[in-house]
DNA sequence: ACATTAATTCATGATATACTGAAATAATGA
DNA sequence: TCATTATTTCAGTATATCATGAATTAATGT
């Protein structure tokens, strides 16, 4: 007797070996901001091209991402939305269930100076109304697959360079990958500590468009004549 | 340099590899239907009492689970409503993901006479006019934690013995554990090769239960005088 | 055709995980 | 106290998975 019930399980635990990895779960957190070639996820989580090629091939097999080649590159990106909600749906447990990572998450994920994170309700309309200044500070290409509109992109690694750009006057709102990115935190610190008025958001693009707002495409950052 | 990501991350993974096993999403399967002690779990399971209390362990150290006891007992329950959504938003990725998966429910899952499953909004009207029988099919101790007001309870297995309860001129509609349970299909199939009018509804009470509808507990089942 | 760049494949040794069955522990009731 | 029942622990063996680095394949542009 080949059980279905055990087959079907057997096809659940081959998605839950998926997430059973480190790398692999990094892979797909940076594919939660859009589509990458191999050596850029190779360079951002921190593995050898091989050995990214490998976890994303056992990605690709069970159909949890997908491929397009252009030229030489071979960019992957999350086969649907589900994906994505998969993996924060896993993060989300663990910080609940996992007193390391509540540790982790408190110990270098939130600066009380820059505790109070705005909400994406908030941000909207004070973005309406033209009170602030969105700062997106993840790498180029996240902010080219998809950025809130009229947001400004400095990567995390240029913002103490390129602090001239920003008005000295009005409120800063930065953003990142999400809650379990440190970039917005950081960049909040360091605006802070140039005398600028910073907070942050808490939410990444992907939350933001799944509460219904407007996203923006492209490589050109707003200018601030 | 330990890289606060890189524990953050292998946090995650924590939660992944739990998910990695057959066994251990058979148990958290069987959990969502409500508390239940370590041998009805190993025997629901078709796992060994000590492989099964192993697992369980596992579950326990990353707080996935939690326990009560009672006199020799030890009730194991889901720490939280996370956990349960983290299970399903898996089986729904690996339905959407994996051939193997899809074929397995439409070729033991869907008979197709019974294809027309009845929406959570429908039934409950039609419960509230008084149209159906609804018949819980699960085992008694999942009915007893908690199901839909007014509902039947029949396990699957004593069905054909106790057709006669049922009347013979109202609709019957079955309900199990959730769309990856095959009880509410066999249930059907049985009912309508006795010439009774049944379908199914494909939720389980959880389901029912985050649509907002109310849940009954407690052991006995309706008498149908 | 050839050199270059991007990505994949594969063999390997190291590490981790799974299930089994015997033994130990823990609470209960006679 | 002792036997009973429920559960856990543990040693041992089999199996699976991981990261590495060398070799290979694939597309591009000269």
């Amino acid at each position: 007797m080949t059980n279905p019930k055990i087959e079907l399980f057997d096809g659940f635990a081959r998605i839950g070996k998926v997430l059973a990895s480190r790398s692999r779960l990094l892979l797909l957190d940076l594919l939660s901001q859009g589509e990458k070639p191999v050596e850029t996820l190779a360079e951002q989580a921190g593995l050898s091209v091989p050995n990214a090629s490998n976890h994303l091939r056992e990605l690709r097999a069970t159909s949890l991402v997908r491929t397009r080649r252009d030229g030489q590159q071979i960019y992957y990106r999350l086969a649907s939305p589900r994906v994505r909600k998969l993996v924060r749906s896993l993060q989300d447990v663990a910080h609940e269930s996992l007193a390391e990572v509540r540790e982790l998450v408190s110990d270098f994920y939130q600066d009380p100076d820059a505790l109070e994170a705005v909400g994406m309700e908030t941000l909207n309309r004070r973005v309406q109304e033209g009170e602030v200044i969105v700062l997106d500070v993840r790498p180029p290409d996240e902010y080219a697959a998809g950025h809130i509109p009229g947001a400004v992109s400095i990567p995390i690694g240029e913002l103490e360079q390129r602090l001239q750009e920003l008005p000295a006057g009005q409120e800063i709102v930065a953003y990142c990958r999400g809650p379990y990115c440190l970039f917005s935190r950081q960049a909040v610190e360091r605006l802070r500590s140039h005398g600028l008025r910073a907070c942050r958001m808490e939410e990444g693009v992907a939350d933001w468009e799944d509460r219904g707002f407007p996203v923006a495409a492209g490589e050109s950052s707003r200018s601030l004549e």
